[in-house]
DNA sequence: CCCTAACATGTAACATGCTACTCATGACCG
DNA sequence: CGGTCATGAGTAGCATGTTACATGTTAGGG
């Protein structure tokens, strides 16, 4: 049969109505329409998307198994803004997967995956100068994706992806109040430095700091949430520390 | 379509009724009722087990999350065998996870849990001894466990509980025919010395070494069972490599 | 004989029905 | 007045109905 060129595809398969609604929920959670501690119920958020109960409980059991929600049986389900004992468990996790998946991209890594990176690393930096908060935190996700991708473990790449996401409800709105864009932005610039320097240990440490000083800071913030009159570091330390 | 015989009786009694289930379906693959490559459906299974579709569904959905099964649109699932990549990045992950946690489990171990692992490890020799190979896979499993557990961090539990049963299908049946049991046994035991001596250091080097043997052992038989030419040591240092 | 397309079959994905349970409320009793 | 217990509303979890689609089969045209 003679290929038709140009005629490829209709959009890549819009993808399950359960899966598109994974997304619908986050942002829904994100934008503080779903409100942390409240109780709803499958049927309520179904009715408000008007589609039926299944791909929603289905994309529900999703987040909750990311520990971004949880069911109540019979009474419903609520979103669980992270707690300062998971923040740690968190970024120990990111900490032993990102650094050295860091390191071997950055030894492993194409002139095409180099221009990438820096790329992304611009959208950041246009998305801080322009105070595009939304926007900065996406580019800084995807930065971050894709050194895990150029490490070509797509199994890491989903774990931290979900990890990151159980997080943003710790950070979110409340950026700016602590750090500025530009400071976060300049916590980024030596691993991308180091990367297109084919520097792999910097590049490694550097993620390594990165890593830590947003993970201790998201603790801090959820101590205080908390009330909680914990000491940060003995937490981060008992779960991340690295001897 | 064909029934299938051995696929029946939902074990324990407890928990919800998917749960039960996932269970359920893991030793139904681990004993080979449920073959690789072969395309089943929810419907069939369902039936077999003599409960209706969802919790299948659900049991279903949750191991094609770490990669044991696969759905395909309109036509099915099947049991999918980890490919040599898969076990590159199953073990690239485990050995981020699980050497830092046995070095921080060694520094911070308790009296009682010491004494706990000693005792599984004792399980694994006697299972070892008796060449009762599903015991021994068991223990071995809960040993890894409940060392993490012990670091304290239960997602990274959750975590490498779920990529050891993804890699199940590329060892189980086939341990005696490449490794003793007491072989593997032996390799377990520089851990648990350093571990009771709190040598950190000594634990995490030795929990390192076995992962890197094991990891290693799978690959080539994955290689092996995929026919393929490829290099385990270029597949390996590729993914796992720590220069 | 090859190619095409209508058709039949079987399925995941989605929609809807049902039930046992949780918990708030309030009447009733000590 | 405080505590117990019926009761009713509301839900997750499980069961079942429905739909759109991927694929194997086969009839029909060249």
């Amino acid at each position: 049969m003679s290929p038709t060129p140009g005629l490829s595809a209709l959009d890549p398969h819009s993808a399950s109505l359960a899966e598109r609604t994974i997304v619908t929920l986050r942002k829904a959670v994100l934008a503080g329409v779903l409100v942390p501690g409240r109780l709803y119920s499958v049927y309520q958020v179904a009715e408000d998307l008007g589609i039926s109960r299944s791909p929603v409980r289905e994309a529900l059991l999703r987040l909750a198994e990311t520990g971004m929600v949880r069911f109540e049986r019979n009474r419903g389900f609520r979103v669980v803004p992270p707690a300062p004992h998971d923040i740690a468990e968190i970024f120990s996790i990111r900490l032993a997967l990102e650094v050295p998946a860091v390191r071997r991209a950055t030894l492993h890594a194409s002139a095409d995956e180099r221009a990438a990176l820096r790329r992304r690393y611009e959208a950041m930096e246009a998305a801080a100068h322009s105070g595009d908060e939304p926007a900065f935190e996406e580019h800084d996700q995807e930065l971050h994706a894709l050194l895990i991708d150029i490490d070509g473990n797509a199994r890491a790449g989903r774990i931290v992806a979900n990890l990151r996401d159980a997080t943003r409800l710790a950070g979110a709105s409340t950026v700016e109040s602590d750090r500025s864009l530009q400071e976060v932005l300049i916590d980024h610039l030596p691993i991308v430095e180091a990367f297109e320097a084919a520097d792999a240990e910097a590049a490694a440490s550097s993620m390594e700091r990165h890593l830590e000083t947003t993970g201790r800071l998201l603790l801090r913030r959820a101590l205080r949430r908390h009330g909680s009159t914990e000491d940060e570091s003995s937490i981060w330390d008992r779960l991340a520390g690295r001897p």
